[in-house]
DNA sequence: TATCCGAATGAGACTCAATCTCAAAATGGA
DNA sequence: TCCATTTTGAGATTGAGTCTCATTCGGATA
């Protein structure tokens, strides 16, 4: 983690009025540390082994405020269990699912999120966010 | 509910190697009974309420057959309850969710249903289904 | 129609992700 | 440093959904 996400965090803390502590900070560093799309238990366990002390109840609240301010991506595959994953650049994408290994592909096409933004307005609504997700399989070869 | 329909139903049934029951019979009754996108216990109480004794468990089962035949559809709406409603016909459609208002919109795009497939194909897969809802806030007047 | 056996039911226990509680610990402004 | 306020964490709680298993029921058979 570099020092201008740290302050980053350390901005958003204080714009939410919170404070700065070592479990939100590991909470931060751990997500960032990795593109993988990784469970609360997942995260959780990762900060444990290495060596911070924290609960599953402070990574939930840590979490949430990072969603809020879009540092986080929280994803619901439909198993039960949300995934997230970090923003580091604010590019959007949307997720592919494998139903046959549950491997996670990202995609992005600006084609697709226009017509979400039509469809929305032909409705007379303003799309606020959406959630996409295509469960496939491979091709044959 | 017509003739056919329960005909329809027990059909399935039998494909399955499945039994008719009046509770598997007062659950398909219920959901068919409106187009409503309903929760679980929204249709136990229902069926109750109707003079139907019937338990979750069986609620449960007997949706999850009804969704495994396509007679009705489940979505995750993302709030941790699944909604059901019943596909009379067999039109596909996607959900608009109302941020304000919590009212859910029905919609079909045919370019939007052949872009999925499309992007599943460039990825080297084959699009099995899919989860899409838009979350959107009325327009101002 | 009566018999019978495997399937279905239901009450409530259980699961599991996520949230809540509240006493104790930590933060940071003065 | 002091101390009001926030945060933390262990464990309790919630709630949708699933499972258990003794009892009941469906329906094929004769």
């Amino acid at each position: 983690m570099t020092d201008s996400t740290i302050q980053n965090f350390k901005e958003i803390l204080r714009k939410e009025g919170l404070r700065y502590t070592k479990q939100r900070q590991a909470v931060w560093d751990e997500i960032q540390s990795s593109q993988e799309h990784r469970d609360a238990e997942d995260i959780y366990m990762s900060i444990r082994n290495n060596g911070v002390n924290v609960s599953r109840a402070t990574v939930y609240r840590t979490i949430d405020v990072l969603v809020k301010n879009r540092m986080v991506r929280k994803m619901d595959v439909g198993d039960g269990r949300n995934r997230y994953e970090p923003r580091l650049d604010d590019a959007h994408h949307d997720h592919m699912i494998c139903v046959e290994t549950g491997k996670i592909i990202e995609f992005y096409n600006e084609e697709l999120e226009d017509l979400q933004e039509k469809i929305a307005e032909e409705n007379g609504y303003m799309l606020v966010r959406h959630i996409h997700q295509l469960f496939v399989k491979p091709l044959k070869k």
